[in-house]
DNA sequence: TTTATTTGGTTTATATAATAAACTAATTTA
DNA sequence: TAAATTAGTTTATTATATAAACCAAATAAA
């Protein structure tokens, strides 16, 4: 009746994060900061493990002098999400 | 962009509870723990959590000589659920 | 030009939460 | 009457989310 509930998605923070980078085709870290209004810290740890999943690819280089980490939604992090949205449904839906 | 996901809800068992009552009058303690699969341990405390913010109602009593508790949800249990489903919605809907 | 502030993060510590294990008490069965 | 089952609760453990503290470089201010 209730699939589980994919333990690295079920994360305010982590979904979040996720949603964004669905819709872009890649999104850096103040970006993300921004529109979540995480702690730069809460961020930090939370891309880490969706990297560390293989759901995001990150990329940290230099824009000027300064440094800049991006991050994009890999296929598998698509799949995960998607499956988990699927899950969440028989959680919400009516009847 | 992303509302708060209320945290009493954001929980897979505490969510799953809330999904079984909405859909009947009301349900026992061993119904809930077969449909979810959750050991009588965890669901009696997020039973407890759901009654205390007050989404659930919770009646002891007994059936023949056994103990029986059944639950039941409230209408501010109802209203919760709605509003987490709403907030939910702007993490998982496309675009 | 040295000192403060800002930017872009990471690491570490803490509080909360989920969960299972252990336990209680009564009941039924062998 | 001893063992097992039912219906839970309490307690302990592990994991998680989060913020606070920190670091290094760059820029702005005195």
């Amino acid at each position: 009746m209730f699939k589980e509930l994919n333990p690295l998605l079920h994360s305010e923070l982590r979904l979040a994060i996720m949603s964004i980078l669905l819709g872009v085709d890649e999104a850096d870290f103040v970006f993300i900061r921004e529109q979540t209004g995480a702690t730069a810290g809460n961020l930090s740890v939370q891309i880490d493990k969706l990297q560390k999943a293989g759901y995001i690819e990150v990329q940290k280089g230099f824009r000027g002098k300064m440094p800049r980490t991006v991050c994009r939604i890999t296929r598998a992090g698509i799949d995960a999400f998607e499956e988990y949205v699927e899950a969440l449904k028989g959680y919400i839906q009516p009847k």
